[in-house]
DNA sequence: GTCTATACTGTGATAGAC
DNA sequence: GTCTATCACAGTATAGAC
């Protein structure tokens, strides 16, 4: 693998593990076994770094949040709650590899303007995205009648898919990514729950349906 | 006032603005006109000044949640709802006037073990009054039949009291302070709304109305 | 209690040899 | 492309005068 993309996989890792802030150029190159001078041929510091980490981060989750969920031809189920689940699990998956993003949300939006409107469009995007996956969930119960109940709703998944991970972490501490994940995607579903009324029973066993046969699938 | 007390809230107020870690202790000696070594007489800098912030913080907050709702005597009324929305706008009022505890949460928990604990503790109590305001609120429809759903619900209240204030920054930025926390009490209590089927619509009115009434006394 | 002086530290950054 | 050597600077912290 070339140095560049080495740097920047290692700086992702190291960001996510210790925070942002308290990981240095100097710490990056430590960890390469790589001299500092060297890693400041490659990239502008750790600004530059950073520029190109978002910049990576941000086309693959805008990619993905911009397809309409009809559209997305790799999740290859026509049932509704399974290409929810499927949508939200790889957005969240790949959240959880640049998580350092969110938990340290604030800070970098103050610091660098370029991550400030990355963050706000990726934000708007998921709302977007959100509503459009409740819309075809309550398809059935017809909440479209009410267009500011559904806004609540979009924008409560919305907010769950933004701090689930920052949330999770502090609720139950050091566990398996998958099962974080999991956890994050039925947290996100289950605000449409509640307006299935009777079927909201079905609505919870069939997720523990699919997460089975995902995590079938992901050890087989 | 003394000195004492201005250093300390003089530094809240730049941690609020610029974000704690862009915050130094010569920064807030500068903001008062006094000098490095005079702050450092009071506090052993930096770590003495959050030390101390953190202290007075989690006593107020950790007090106002460990009080059962029912024993709330500084609220004059006995409706439910009513009674939850001005439980939850104190406690949000003292967040806001420190809110940098949590838009830089996981940075400060990971290098203060004492926040760490004391978030920790102070989101457990959270849990706990969520789930008794939830339990008030749906005490008509009867959810106690399903427990876990109970959880669910109070899970996603303490999710928004937690980050209601870096959600609101971001969506609707440089607003009243009583807006933000307007929305956000709102926002936590409709996690309730949709169990209460005919009754949502009530719901959501009697809030307009509670949130007028608080902005009258407000102003007057 | 408050100040000025100063020293220590870690980080960010660059020049120039190999 | 990679290295060593070195610099400039900000933030932290302390000693000692007033």
């Amino acid at each position: 693998m070339k140095t560049a993309q080495r740097i920047l996989d290692t700086a992702a890792g190291l960001f996510n593990e210790r925070g942002e802030r308290n990981v240095s150029a100097s710490d990056v190159a430590l960890e390469l076994d790589i001299s500092p001078g060297n890693l400041y041929y490659h990239f502008k510091g750790k600004d530059g770094i950073l520029s190109a980490l978002f910049l990576s981060f941000y086309r693959d989750i805008a990619g993905m949040l911009a397809t309409p969920i009809a559209d997305t031809d790799f999740l290859e189920t026509s049932a509704p709650l399974e290409r929810s689940w499927l949508f939200l699990t790889v957005i969240m998956e790949a959240m959880y590899a640049h998580r350092f993003f969110y938990l340290n949300m604030t800070d970098l939006m103050q610091r660098y303007p370029d991550i400030d409107r990355g963050m706000r469009r990726l934000m708007s995007l998921k709302r977007r995205a959100s509503r459009a996956l409740a819309s075809e969930l309550l398809a059935p119960v017809d909440i479209t009648a009410q267009p500011q109940r559904l806004d609540h709703i979009a924008d409560s998944m919305t907010m769950t898919l933004s701090y689930w991970l920052s949330f999770d972490q502090w609720m139950t501490p050091s566990e398996h990514p998958q099962q974080v994940i999991h956890r994050g995607v039925l947290q996100i579903l289950s605000h449409c729950a509640p307006y299935l009324g009777d079927q909201a029973a079905d609505f919870y066993h069939e997720c523990e349906l699919i997460n089975a046969r995902l995590l079938d699938a992901g050890s087989a």
